[in-house]
DNA sequence: ATGAAAGCGCTAACAT
DNA sequence: ATGTTAGCGCTTTCAT
């Protein structure tokens, strides 16, 4: 069995509620003697106590802890931005839970249920499709959280996300003024807003520049894992490039462009065929293929930062705030001139 | 405030020991009617009811959580590993908490430490250097534990590790096959075992084939984040390659091949430079790279089942358990003819 | 077949 | 300045 304050306050001679008092920093106030606080202090050293977080949490009704939910493990830009969530949460000293959904309904429901139950402080979401409902709970149970990289325009929540019309925007207008015109493009098959904005911003760019738009160009590739997104891509783009003939591709997720460029690169480019390829999110291997791809280079830490502050701000003044805050960053196109 | 079984007790005219144990499924086995059951259920559906798990776990002792320590969250190598821990524990009805050390002793402690506060069943640690007297510890409080990807010699535990000499002999014999005389490599600045391991197959494979080691050509880089990563890899392969005169190098960490071929490729292969690369973990980008990258394939699943696997059984066997599980893995060497 | 009650470890209000 | 005590939500033993 573990120490407990009890086995401090026996070894100690003193009630076990002055142990508490002491352990929790609140001697001074509760006048203490320095003298005795030391000899607590020394003695629950001594014991190697380690306090229970469950005993603590379930008298105090919370924890220090956020819940973080991953939508997909697999996609670097996730791994940093939890990395950087994690780093500023314990600033404020608050632990982080991590859990993936996988991009799955249901998956995420449970997860937050199970943070939910853990009574965390408060909720970092990073959404699957179909969420919609399941937040708007969130809101009834006024529990703090906050959206990332996904929203849902119709509920008002927290969430910091991307300008995602105008990085489109952005990505398609870049290869256009290289004089691309048959722009193929890359989404995944959902039916969130991001990217509905992402098609958008696509489209407007070509209109812009009097480029007829063609449904054909544009490929919709569902969540699935990096081997079965190769086969599907595998289908996909030697179609575009040997029937429909592109001459470049804005892959508008990670998860299809690293399978996407696999198989580019692999039968195409690297046998001489020219197709600029940019996407959404950069990798640290873009600039070394031949030729190096294009990117939407995202402000993670930035993203990381302003969620936990959003997040904290609301865990300490949970009565005071009514107005959500929404975050919109902008990506930086990073030209490698491809 | 949030449902708790005393609501549903409540509501449904009961007492709330009785909820309890319909809720925990014992219904049958203390004759509780199926039509009371049945109503129970009901209102706790209704009600929306959560159990509280800091409450469950104080009362029950253990929670049914694995905590996994992390020691480096940027190589995928470890992100994989968690997902597939992940899925083989939920199998087992287990949740699993994730915590990253980021290689520091102390932060390691910590973390574990805050994992024993929350009661997890058990730990799965990829130890970070100079845990040894922690680890030592936990044998003590009889918690149960599987170290993975590093292990210390002296201590008996649980581990699941690779094959770090064979498979750092293998890497070397493949660039020696390959003509490759001056072959550099860099490992990670660590008195850990598993890289002293690498550097003694390093050396092995150069004796057996006759030739002749040299100081020179072994670069220790201590755990950086990418970018001084970067810096401190863009004096050392300068040198090597200018200087010292290298035909070729074996990579034998992650953290150090990721932006050491990034310097490689762009200041001397893309330009011509003809030298041989393979490093210890593949990576998606290696095949696309020109010349591609050849690399030491490890088991990644494997290892994330068998830790599960060895962790569960301890858990449920905590008596009974005498003997520790010692698993070697082989890894597949990636030839890709560069 | 159902209820009463103890107690897990801790915090904090109240007492002395 | 330090001690007493109630109770957080739950499980489980023992009564009835």
């Amino acid at each position: 069995m573990s120490v407990t304050i009890k086995d401090i306050a026996a070894f100690v001679g003193v009630s076990y509620s002055t142990v508490s008092l002491v352990l929790n920093g609140k001697a001074a106030e509760n006048r203490i003697s320095a003298e005795l606080e030391k000899r607590i202090l020394a003695a629950a050293k001594e014991l190697n106590y380690r306090p229970n977080t469950l005993a603590r949490g379930l008298r105090r009704g919370v924890t220090n802890t956020i819940g973080f939910v991953i939508s997909d493990v697999s996609n670097r830009f996730f791994i940093k931005l939890a990395r950087y969530v994690e780093k500023e949460a314990m600033k404020y000293g608050y632990r982080v839970l991590f859990a993936s959904s996988d991009e799955d309904e249901n998956r995420c429901v449970e997860v937050v249920n199970t943070f939910l139950n853990q009574q965390v402080a408060g909720l970092i979401i990073i959404p699957a499709e179909g969420l919609e409902e399941k937040i708007a709970q969130l809101t009834n149970l006024k529990i703090p959280f906050v959206l990332v990289d996904r929203h849902f325009p119709k509920i008002d929540a927290n969430y910091v996300v991307m300008n995602n019309w105008q990085s489109a925007y952005d990505a398609t207008e870049y290869l256009i003024k290289k004089g691309k015109k048959r722009i193929a493009t890359f989404s995944y098959a959902t039916n969130f807003f991001h990217m509905a904005e992402r098609l958008d911003g696509y489209k407007a760019a070509l209109k812009d520049y009097n480029i007829r738009f063609d449904r054909q160009l544009v490929k919709e590739v569902p969540f699935l894992d990096n081997e079965k997104s190769e086969v599907l891509l595998g289908e996909y783009i030697p179609h575009l490039v040997e029937d429909l003939n592109i001459d470049s591709i804005f892959f508008q997720t990670n998860s299809t462009a690293i399978p996407g460029i696999q198989i580019l690169y692999e039968r195409y480019i690297r046998v001489g065929k020219d197709i600029s390829v940019i996407c959404f999110d950069d990798n640290e291997f873009f600039k070394l293929l031949m030729p190096p791809v294009s990117s939407l280079l995202q402000p993670i830490e930035e993203m990381g930062i302003e969620s936990v502050r959003i997040l904290i701000d609301e865990i300490k003044n949970k009565r005071a705030k009514r107005m959500k805050n929404k975050t919109v960053y902008s990506a930086k196109l990073i030209d490698r001139n491809n």
